[in-house]
DNA sequence: GATAACTAGTACGCCAGTGTACGAGTTAGC
DNA sequence: GCTAACTCGTACACTGGCGTACTAGTTATC
């Protein structure tokens, strides 16, 4: 369930031409989540028969774009050191998440319109695995505070993400300023604020 | 810009009916963000017909089913006591936003989605108004943080809110613990992590 | 009880976006 | 350089929801 095409063989053009629409599908859902085919056949320089030449349908194409965003965020993600002090790993983690978030945010969206529920959370569970673990390590430390379920304090912080993204969307948070904002909001709320 | 009615006159029956299609529409909207007229002409047990015959368009008919739902909201918040010391206001004013917000959550996606940009926020000013005012009351007395913009904090709270309503949703969160957990969350998201 | 307001059904035109069909031109790969 | 794969345009059918038109029946209201 990898990389195992279901098409054995193409052609070296196709599969130029398919690298092409996805990234520009990531390019236009990630302005706008409601992007039309046409339009990204557009981006992509390329007809729209051509891209339904490659995908049945919109959900996969969407399905295909967010996919290749994912596989972009793990390799920088994967990179990220979580060990030592578990709240300035989660600083670390936040600083490389934000990028990401700011950036696919109306992708996001377009993914959870088409995509049937619970496929999305499928695919993101590589994400969303690691801010877990990262938490749950706090907490064995008492860096973190246990009073909340995981699941929330997990979804918490995405929604945090994706609310900075919008705001800054919407003129109404300093971009330059975002990635201080976000983490010193998720680093209090991941924080009892009355003891332990 | 109250309850100046564009019409002036108008029969009882019609009063009552169009009292019926708002009343629907808040609540097929409140499970559907996407709900047809006709959705809501049926749950109002009237013709679609009727329905055109009060509101010209769609968005007009939603943005009247926010308006009544903020109205029943400003109700509701403004019985809430904010006097006193500001993080228990501020617990107050959450245990009573969140039964609203979570009703209406997918109300709020709907209007999000067919009214003008900035159009919700102008009908919202109400509620974030209140909730800025106790933020920078908290601030003055050193009980909330001053280190993050206003507007910021001000937003994180509604996407909180909004987050834990998605959750439930989802089945992710219990909703008996809900108000515990988004009253928690907030608190702390409201006190800096590392001193004032 | 006359009148105007309201209700409501059916039928229609419209629109945008999806997905299909066909057919002609182009290009990679052996 | 032959063949199969690919590109891509035009055209079209289909869908679902919106909004309009017309018409007939009902009901407040004076």
């Amino acid at each position: 369930m990898s990389s195992a095409d279901p098409r054995p063989r193409r052609r070296a053009d196709a599969e130029r031409s398919i690298t092409r629409i996805v990234a520009a599908a990531r390019d236009c859902l990630s302005r706008d989540p409601d992007a039309t085919v046409d339009d990204i056949a557009k981006a992509a320089g390329v007809g729209r028969m051509t891209v339904y030449g490659h995908f049945r349908t919109r959900p996969e194409l969407v399905e295909a774009a967010l996919v290749e965003a994912l596989r972009a965020g793990e390799r920088m993600l994967g990179g990220v050191d979580l060990t030592g002090d578990a709240r300035q790993a989660m600083s670390r983690l936040l600083a490389s998440s934000w990028a990401l978030v700011a950036e696919s945010a109306a992708l996001l969206t377009a993914a959870q319109r088409v995509l049937p529920e619970g496929r999305l959370r499928e695919l993101h569970t590589g994400a969303a695995d690691r801010v877990e673990q990262l938490i749950r390590r706090g907490q064995a430390v008492r860096a973190f505070r246990s009073d909340l379920p995981v699941t929330w304090l997990v979804n918490a912080v995405q929604y945090i993400l994706h609310g900075a993204a919008e705001e800054i969307r919407r003129g109404r948070l300093d971009p330059a300023d975002a990635s201080r904002v976000v983490t010193a909001t998720v680093q209090s709320m991941l924080t009892s604020s009355s003891g332990a």
